[in-house]
RNA sequence: CGCGGGGUGGAGCAGCCCGGUAGCUCGUCAGGCUCAUAACCUGAAGGUCCUAGGUUCAAAUCCUAGCCCCGCAACCA
């Protein structure tokens, strides 16, 4: 039983509808996980939704419903978007699941026993109306208490803490000592000037269930609940620990047994988030962990968040980008396509309609799309759609664009990637017209060097569509089915060059992305 | 000194970590081609790589200072 590649989205909060964020953490995910497959490693991929908390419990009430049946009705929803993405995940967790709620309990049970938790009072402004302790943020500034929050009291309230403060040492030890831990670099130096310049606190990790009924409750004290740190983050073990996963079962005294054969995945090798979480992953969760005995996971890699035309992403302002309908008008791929080429992981990007209509005709219908379409009618016209003998003029250009390829996925540079591959696109458009095989068709004298030209045109559209497959499966597998080959592109090492043999016969050609004029 | 990101030809970006002919898409102009989704190819114009210092044989790239934009500080990924 080997390790799997595991890697994760964050979970999203189902208080509100996804949106382009959301979608677009997936895609990024999804890509590296089918990199990993297509590379020969096994990989697990798992999403899924936050549902516990005071929002969810309000939103649900508003709505005269239970929150069990609100965030079964939102589970739906989030489910569909996964599937409208065409994610290839492996599971999707939810932490109302009942493996969710042993793993909590397992880890907060071994850290009681072990001493890191203790119980003690806070005192604060509470807002009676709102049910919420406020902070000095929520003060006016000379001094009194906004009239949202009505009759405001001083209150001293009860809960558990998390012994966070003693492992701040230990943590800046580690991610000095390993510094692919966080990515990229200057989120990873972010993490260290926080950790370096402030005292790390005791986390508080639980409501009152009298207050907040919507959670987890305590194995050991079940008038509170867990607050979103264990409820939230665990969800990264939960699955594993389901599977059987002798890690994450061994580390909290679990049952292995549940799940024949179990499945090894722990550590993850890479949780992929939002910048905003970046200190929730970097620094709470790795000293959870470090305190139950847990491995830690590989890599905290975080992303950028994106603009439209240049000004904040808002529902208020209703400046938004809605992927459902993106994607229904101009098909998947090219979402998947525009959001990875357009913004590198890690910086902020900016959306916009133009941009996205430019690169969807300039790149994926006249470059890629025409490039695979020309090739094969020509095949097709000339040659009857039957595959000539090997010939080697663009062998080389391939050979490095899969090298390079290869290279930036194993480094998760999906822009560089598609970047790359690009360029070889680029190539075989040239390559057409330096040799010009519509004329030699018209010399039956280069019949055999217009043979050799259709097969290093047919042979490239191969190469590019095992290369596009992490980022373009639906588009990358129409190029296998018009070249007349079965199955899915899925497979790097049959970017190879000589991949069609002589005497293949291919599909239909038929325009991948076609063109939107208006 | 709250935290962070960014300033590269008309627009949007890559390059910066690991210094060494400034790259990509769009747009403009001129040519070519006709296989193809009026697509493709070639060439041209257009850049003080924010500013000022410094290091270096050499800096968009490293260092220092400054200027200017923009996010965040619980809708938010």
């Amino acid at each position: 039983m080997s390790k799997r590649f595991y890697i994760t989205t964050a979970i999203d909060y189902t208080n509100g509808a996804p949106h382009l964020g959301h979608a677009y953490e997936k895609v990024i995910t999804d890509v590296i996980a089918r990199s990993r497959r297509s590379l020969g490693q096994e990989a697990f991929f798992l999403t899924g939704i936050d549902e516990h908390g005071q929002k969810v419990q309000q939103a649900a009430q508003a709505e005269g419903k239970t929150p069990q049946v609100y965030c079964d009705e939102l589970a739906v929803i989030w489910k569909a978007l996964a599937a409208k993405l065409d994610l290839s995940i492996d599971d999707f967790i939810r932490t109302t699941d009942a493996r969710h709620k042993q793993v909590v309990g397992a880890i907060l049970t071994k850290l009681k026993n072990q001493g890191d938790l203790y119980k003690e009072p806070y005192k604060g402004f509470y807002s009676v109306k709102e049910e919420t302790f406020l902070t000095e943020k929520d003060r006016n500034p000379d001094g009194t208490w906004a009239a949202q929050w009505g009759h405001v009291v001083e209150l001293i309230e009860e809960n558990w803490y998390f012994k966070m403060g003693q492992h701040q040492q230990w943590l800046i030890d580690y991610i000095e000592a390993n510094p692919s831990f966080v990515q990229p670099d200057y989120r990873r130096n972010e993490v260290l000037g926080f950790l370096k310049s402030e005292k790390l606190a005791d986390l508080c990790i639980t409501r009152p269930a009298s207050r907040l009924s919507w959670g987890i409750p305590l194995p050991f004290d079940p008038e509170y609940v867990t607050y979103v740190w264990f409820d939230a983050l665990t969800n990264y073990i939960t699955v594993p620990a389901s599977l059987g996963d002798p890690t994450v079962c061994n580390a909290l005294g679990l049952s292995t047994n549940n799940s024949q054969p179990s499945t090894s995945l722990w550590p993850a090798d890479v949780h992929v988030i939002g910048k905003d979480i970046v200190k929730f992953h970097a620094v709470y969760w790795p000293i959870m962990l470090h305190a139950a005995g847990v491995p830690l996971p590989k890599q905290i890699l975080a992303h950028g968040w994106w603009q439209k035309e240049g000004a904040k992403i808002s529902k208020s302002t209703g400046n938004i980008v809605d992927p459902i309908a993106v994607i229904d008008e101009w098909g998947l791929d090219a979402f998947r396509f525009y959001v990875l080429r357009e913004l590198d992981i890690g910086p902020d990007g900016n959306w916009t309609d133009a941009g996205f209509k430019a690169r969807y005709q300039a790149e994926l219908a006249n470059g890629l799309g025409n490039l695979v379409n020309r090739s094969l009618s020509m095949l097709k016209r000339y040659r009857n759609g039957v595959v000539p003998a090997p010939a080697n003029d663009l062998a080389a250009d391939a050979a490095k664009a899969i090298a390079d390829v290869k290279s930036q996925l194993e480094k998760n540079e999906l822009q560089g990637a598609l970047q790359s591959i690009w360029a070889f696109i680029t190539r075989a458009n040239q390559y057409v017209d330096q040799t010009a095989p519509f004329k030699l068709a018209k010399d039956p004298a280069q019949a055999q060097r217009l043979d050799e030209v259709l097969y290093n045109l047919s042979e490239s559209c191969r190469v590019i569509a095992v290369l596009l497959w992490p980022f373009l499966p639906a588009s990358a597998t129409k190029i296998y089915e018009q070249l007349g080959l079965t199955g899915a592109p899925n497979q790097f090492a049959a970017a190879a060059w000589g991949g069609l043999k002589q005497g293949h016969a291919i599909g239909s050609p038929a325009p991948l992305f076609p063109r939107k004029d208006q």
